[in-house]
Formats: structure tokens, C-alpha cells, sequence
DNA sequence: TTCCTGCAGATTTTT
DNA sequence: TCTGCAGGAA
């Protein structure tokens, strides 16, 4: 144990032994607050005997759980039964264990967004509402869960809305399901609603540590102010220049205000760091001290300079990821401790489909794409009504696929005689008879589904999780649909679910292993498939997705006005700031090497689009910044004097040669026939098949190449 | 009442 | 480029 305290510095031990009661330890980025509250866990469990049992760890994301569970673990060399997981995870852990405090059954399900919203579109039917309002609402209905129900906090007051959500409300507890908000809000409420419950958690958890903690929205905040009575340790850890997850209703005043709230606390700041070369914390500290609304801190590192941030520019997303290739290959970087970073998620396309056609193998960490496919939707969805007969939601997506005559009014008439037994699905077509104004075809319909669903309880037991997809698949017809269907439209859905069925690790049968697989694909589908496969890719992902990892090297991306900040965000001077603080976020993930891109033109639903330079741009120091990868009006733009000149040399090795076949947007298919230097860039001259000689700027001009070497 | 096709409109970030 | 859904055919 002392070999692992005597590798940190004296702030971080003196957090790790802290004996107060409640501690914060406030630090930037890369200081080691993660090193600190993992060592911490140890330290407890190690040195002062503390039963695992007893212990709560709080992270941000379920791989950073099973991450920190795993390092605790190894330390000790067994498998110990402390308790780390997501606010989330953790709200569903207890709702499954009290599922009868909140009007449900340990065999609840969990709604994702679109479940949500499928649900109230249902509602607001019957009101006058137009489907276009359907985001609006559910995001106020978020809302409204994230700050408890609170109506004096809600900006946009309406006694409308109020009622949908008393409807959503009631048709979520039909269905026996909670959303992801519930998984928060209905636990805070049993707290509250019964004393007796609370205090057995509250001896259960004696001692409470919580990562990430400047994201934490007030319904976590309240779950936590719960759980820490009289005798309960509680440290929580974190940056408010990392805060990023506004959107969800995170508040940087609840770290602002932690030793009021939790009184006495002591403050522990963190602020050598361990991670990055001083010219990328340097650039890093000259964006975020923009800022108004932060504490500021000190921040330094003993490490070496490093290189300095090259920053480049594109003509566009396509070129971008030509760029980050050659850089990739041109500076030796190793895939697999390399990350490219971007904004929003389609970003991922370009640098997908450029990395495909250079054979360097990539991973999208983080993206839920695959599992929005309708073909994996259906597979689970017919596993959640395996186990919850209630979910409509659910038994919506198989009950007429293939067609089978059930269509909006059969199930109208099938939903009211289901009252009749308890909203149960399964047992309404079981009594499919006293189903009123049903025609022949759509009964006969029904009464095929209960068929092969009839036995569904001995083929669960039997059945393991990937066998349950396969044969309910096959015998629902839609195995048969989705071929015919590949073969119409050239889809690839049989070769999805086999790749969905393949990932599945859980090899046990029955109804148990069952509930685990959906619980943890509802939490967490997107880090389902990190099967270790990983190994040697380039990562991919969005910077919220970065938040608490680190690589060698990063590229921040497609740092351009309209998207980073992204144009929702700029409307208000908190949204900039959250934005300004996002990219210090990318930034201060690389331990080596930093790279910045944007892109003059970006294709946007397949128009090309004029860029401008991020705003964020402007306020990079130029001291740490390499430019000789940026062009001459860039630099201008940006107001760098530095008047490097432009490498053509970086871009010849990007790609093109005479010979090489080629496409342009406009005219079509043609040939490089010669390629020369003019005032530092390259003239190509392509002989287009259905067109003249042309000549092309090559830096200015997109053309694509047809055939590889 | 169900099914199919063509077309308008869409993309912030996630547990 | 892709997707959901409105509107009309069966
Ligand atoms: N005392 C130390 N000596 C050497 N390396 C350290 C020390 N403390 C932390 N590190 C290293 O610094 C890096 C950053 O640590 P960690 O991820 O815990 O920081 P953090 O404060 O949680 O970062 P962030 O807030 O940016 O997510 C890790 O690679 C960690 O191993």
C-alpha cells in the first residue's frame, strides 16, 4: 500500500488519508483526481479494513466503473463486492431491489429516448399538438424529472404540458417501465417517502466517493444529500472547467457549493499535472482563462515543452481526414494511442469512410448508430417483452412484422380489453376472444404471435440470450423479412444481427442472466461492443465521449463557426462558455501531441458550405502553435504574423499523381495528366472524359481519387 | 383499415 | 444522404 502512496504528491495523499468527513478535491485537468479517489477506494479498503461491501463509487460513464472496479480489484488480486457503477446504474440498482415502492415490478424495464418518445407522440394525439412540438415536450419533460419536479424552476410554464406528463407518467408505470430520468427521480422519492429504506442504504453505504462530480444535476445531487446521513464519508472530486454537460441539467454551483452544503468540508487542491507537455496546457489554459465564470487555478507541469500544436486547415471534412492520415502516418503515430475528437457525431462519417479507404483500422467509440438499426431494435425489443409483457412500446415493433393485419385501430381495441388484465399483453392474447371488433385476419394475426410466444417461460429457462434472438426471430417470420428485405434494398440486417448476436458475452440461460443483459443494454448499449477487439485502432469519438480519457495524441477537429461552439450554443454567454470549456476538455486529453483542424467548405445535406474559422481559433496563443501546415489566408485571417509559408510538400504526400484517375463534383471523371508548383501550390491539369482539359488548384479544388496507387 | 411510396425536412452534446 | 410520415391506393 505505501509503494502506491508514495507515488503521489503530497496534495494527493493528504486527500487520500484526509479523516475529514467530507472532502473536495478541485483540480484541473490531468492532475490525477481519478488516480486520487481510485487510490483513495484502496487505501480504505487496504489500510483502515474497510468491508468493500461498504464502499460507493460514483462515475460518470459505466466504462470508467468498470474501470475503476477493475484497478481496486487488481490491487488486492480478488474480486471484491464494493459497489462502483453510474448515478444511473446506481438508481436502477435500487429501483430493482424497491421496484414495489414505485408502483412496478422487479421486472421493469428501461426506456431510452426514442421509447420516450414514441410514448408521448401516443399522448399528444389527443391533445392539439403538433408533432413538431414532440422534442420540445420531451425535453421539458426531462427537465421537469432532472430538477424534481420542481415547477418553479421551469422556464416555459404551461398547464398542458403538466398534464401530458401526468398521462406519460401513468402509461410509463402501465407499461411497467421508468425512463432514464426516473432512474434518478423515483429513487430520491422513496428516499424521501420512507425513512426506513433510506437508513438501510444509508448503513450500507457508509463510505461514498463520487468522479466527475461538476456534472452532477440536482436530482443526483439529492439522491447523494439522501444517502450521506450522521455517519456517512463522503469525497467528491472534480473541475469546474470541465463542466459540459449542461444540457442534462448538470450545475456547476453544486461543486461551487459543496462545503456549504456538506458543512466542514474540507477543499483539497490538486495542481501539478501529470498528463500533457506544458505547450499543450499552456495553449489549453490561454483558451479556457477566456472564461468569466470559473474559480481560475493554477495549473503546472514539471514536464518537458514538447512540440508545438500544429494547427491546419482543410478545404473540407474530406480533406480533413486526408490530412490527419498522412499526419498520422507522416509523423509515426501509433493507432492505438490516438484519438481524433470532433463535436457532433456525423463529423465521424468523412473520417470513417477516408480511414476505410486507407485500410487503418478505426473504432467509433461511444456511438449508439448500430444499435438504432431497426433490425437490433426489434431483437431487443422482443427480449424487454419477453420479461415485461406490459411494454406496448416493445410488442409495437414485432406484432405486425411481417404484416399480418394488425394495424392502429386493431390495437386500439387490443390496448382497452388489455386493462381487463392488468395491461399484461401476453395474457389479452391468451384471451384473444374477448377482444371486441376484430376481423378475421387481424385475430388470426394475434393468435399466430401467442403461439410462438405461448411456452415463452421454458424456452427462456433453456434458451441463452443469443439462442432467445435466434429462435424468436425465426419463428416471428422476421429472419425471412429481413432477407427478402437485404436482398430488395441491398441491406445488410441479417449480417447486423449476427455481428449484435456475436457481442453478446452473457452464454448462461434463463430468466436472471436475461434481466442482466437488458439492464446493462439499456445503461450502456454503447460500450457493449468494447470487447477488446479494440486494441490497435484509431478512437473515434465525440469530446463528451473523450471527457476523463487520455492519449498520446489527439486531433480536435472541425474547429469551425456553427459547430464548435456549435451554433444552439452561442445564443447565450453560458452556452459559449460551457463550449469554450468542451474544447479545453479535447485539448487537455493529449499527453503528447495536439493537432487542430478546420475546414474552409463543409458538405452539409449535400451542399458544400463556406466555413469560418471557431471563434476559439482566435484565442489560441500562437507561441505554442506550429503553423506551416496552415494556409496563408488562414493565417491571416486568424491574425497570425507569423507568415510561415505553406508545406507543399505535406500536401503532395497526401495523395495525388499523374495517372491517377479522379472525380469532380462538377465534371465528372478524368485523368491527372500533369501536376506543377505555382506560387507555392499545386496546379493540376485533369483530362475530364466528357469535358476539356482543366486545371485545378489542387489545395482549393476537391477531387477525388478513383483508383489507389 | 392497412399498406406502400415519394418527398420534405433533419443533426448537439448522453446516462 | 437518410428517414419518417402524409396521403392515396387496395
Ligand atoms: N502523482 C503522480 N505521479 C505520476 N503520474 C500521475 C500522478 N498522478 C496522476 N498521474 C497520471 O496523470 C494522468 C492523469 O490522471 P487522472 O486521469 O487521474 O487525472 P484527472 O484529474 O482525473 O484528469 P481529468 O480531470 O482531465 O479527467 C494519469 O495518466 C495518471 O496516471
Amino acid at each position: 500500500m505505501n509503494d502506491l502512496i508514495e507515488l503521489l504528491n503530497e496534495k494527493q495523499k493528504q486527500a487520500v488519508l484526509s479523516e475529514s468527513q467530507f472532502s473536495l478535491v478541485l483540480a484541473g485537468a490531468g492532475s490525477g483526481k481519478t488516480k486520487t479517489l481510485t487510490t483513495r477506494i484502496i487505501y480504505l479498503i487496504e489500510e483502515l479494513y474497510v468491508n468493500p461491501r461498504n464502499i460507493l463509487a460514483v462515475t460518470f460513464t459505466n466504462k470508467a466503473a468498470n474501470e475503476m472496479k477493475e484497478r481496486v480489484c487488481s490491487y488486492s488480486q480478488k474480486d471484491l463486492p464494493l459497489t462502483v457503477k453510474t448515478f444511473h446504474s446506481f438508481g436502477a440498482y435500487i429501483l430493482r431491489l424497491e421496484a414495489s415502492l414505485a408502483e412496478r415490478n422487479q421486472y421493469f424495464q428501461i426506456y431510452d429516448d426514442d421509447d420516450s418518445k414514441k410514448l408521448i407522440s401516443e399522448i399528444i394525439k389527443k391533445f392539439d399538438i403538433a408533432k413538431s412540438n414532440l422534442g420540445t415536450i420531451k425535453s421539458w419533460i426531462s427537465k421537469y424529472k432532472q430538477c424534481l419536479e420542481d415547477y418553479s424552476k421551469m422556464e416555459y410554464k404551461d398547464q398542458t404540458y403538466l398534464e401530458i406528463y401526468k398521462r406519460y407518467n401513468k402509461a410509463l408505470k402501465d407499461a411497467n417501465c421508468f425512463d432514464f430520468e426516473d432512474l434518478l427521480l423515483q429513487p430520491v422519492k422513496i428516499f424521501s417517502n420512507y425513512e426506513e429504506v433510506l437508513k438501510k442504504y444509508q448503513r450500507h453505504y457508509q463510505y461514498i466517493l463520487i468522479d466527475e462530480y461538476q456534472d452532477t444535476n440536482l436530482s443526483q445531487y439529492q439522491l447523494i444529500k439522501y444517502l450521506v446521513g450522521q455517519n456517512n464519508s463522503l469525497m467528491v472530486v472534480g473541475d469546474e472547467d470541465q463542466s459540459i454537460y449542461r444540457f442534462r441539467g448538470a450545475d456547476v454551483s453544486i461543486i461551487l457549493n459543496f462545503t456549504e452544503d456538506f458543512f466542514g468540508g474540507e477543499v483539497i487542491k490538486l495542481e501539478e499535472n501529470y498528463r500533457s507537455t506544458s505547450n499543450i496546457l499552456n495553449l489549453a489554459n490561454s483558451v479556457i482563462s477566456n472564461n468569466k465564470f470559473r474559480l481560475g487555478k493554477e495549473l503546472f507541469t514539471k514536464g518537458l515543452d514538447g512540440d508545438k500544436i500544429i494547427l491546419f486547415d482543410c478545404y473540407d471534412e474530406e480533406d480533413e481526414a486526408r490530412k490527419i492520415i498522412s499526419l498520422i502516418l507522416g509523423e509515426h503515430l501509433t493507432y492505438k494511442d490516438t484519438a481524433i475528437l470532433y463535436r457532433i457525431n456525423n463529423q465521424s462519417r468523412a473520417f470513417e469512410s477516408i480511414l476505410n479507404k486507407n485500410k487503418i483500422p478505426y473504432t467509433v467509440v461511444g456511438s449508439i448508430a448500430f444499435y438504432e438499426r431497426e433490425e437490433i431494435k426489434d431483437a431487443i425489443s422482443i427480449l424487454k417483452w419477453l420479461v415485461n409483457p406490459q411494454d406496448k412500446i416493445a410488442f409495437e415493433r414485432f406484432v405486425n412484422k411481417p404484416v399480418k393485419g394488425i394495424g392502429e385501430k386493431a390495437l386500439v381495441h387490443f390496448y382497452e380489453e388489455s386493462q381487463n388484465f392488468n395491461n399484461d399483453l401476453f395474457v389479452t392474447m391468451q384471451n384473444i376472444d374477448s377482444v371486441k371488433n376484430l376481423t378475421k385476419k387481424t385475430k388470426d394475426g394475434f393468435i399466430k404471435i401467442y403461439e410462438v410466444f405461448k411456452d415463452k417461460e421454458s424456452v427462456i429457462a433453456r434458451k441463452t440470450v443469443d439462442e432467445l434472438i435466434d429462435y424468436y426471430l425465426d419463428n416471428l417470420g422476421l429472419t425471412e423479412y429481413f432477407k427478402t428485405k437485404d436482398e430488395k434494398e441491398n441491406t445488410d440486417k441479417i449480417a447486423n444481427i449476427k455481428e449484435f448476436i456475436s457481442s453478446i458475452k452473457y452464454k448462461t440461460s434463463g430468466l436472471d442472466t436475461l434481466l442482466l443483459f437488458l439492464e446493462e443494454f439499456s445503461l450502456s448499449a454503447s460500450t457493449l461492443k468494447d470487447n477488446g477487439q479494440n486494441t490497435g485502432t484509431v478512437k473515434l469519438m465525440t469530446v463528451h465521449n473523450a471527457k476523463g480519457l487520455e492519449f498520446e495524441n489527439i486531433f480536435v477537429s472541425g474547429m469551425e463557426s456553427d459547430i464548435f461552439p456549435h451554433r444552439n450554443s452561442i445564443h447565450d454567454e453560458e452556452g459559449l462558455e460551457e463550449e469554450r470549456r468542451l474544447f479545453y476538455v479535447a485539448m487537455t486529453r493529449a499527453k503528447r501531441k495536439l493537432f487542430i483542424s478546420f475546414c474552409n467548405n463543409r458538405n452539409s445535406f449535400g451542399y458544400m458550405e463556406q466555413k469560418d474559422p471557431s471563434k476559439f481559433l482566435y484565442e489560441l496563443k500562437i507561441d505554442y502553435l506550429e503553423l506551416k501546415y496552415l494556409s496563408k489566408s488562414a493565417i491571416n485571417t486568424l491574425g497570425f504574423k507569423g507568415n510561415k509559408t505553406l508545406s507543399t510538400n505535406f500536401l503532395k504526400k497526401i495523395n495525388f499523381q499523374i495517372g491517377d484517375f479522379v472525380r469532380h463534383k462538377d465534371y465528372g471523371t478524368g485523368k491527372i495528366i500533369n501536376i506543377k508548383e505555382k506560387n507555392g501550390k499545386n496546379l493540376v491539369t485533369v483530362d475530364f472524359l466528357d469535358y476539356s482539359l482543366m486545371d485545378f488548384v489542387l489545395e482549393f479544388t476537391k477531387l477525388e481519387k478513383l483508383s489507389d496507387r
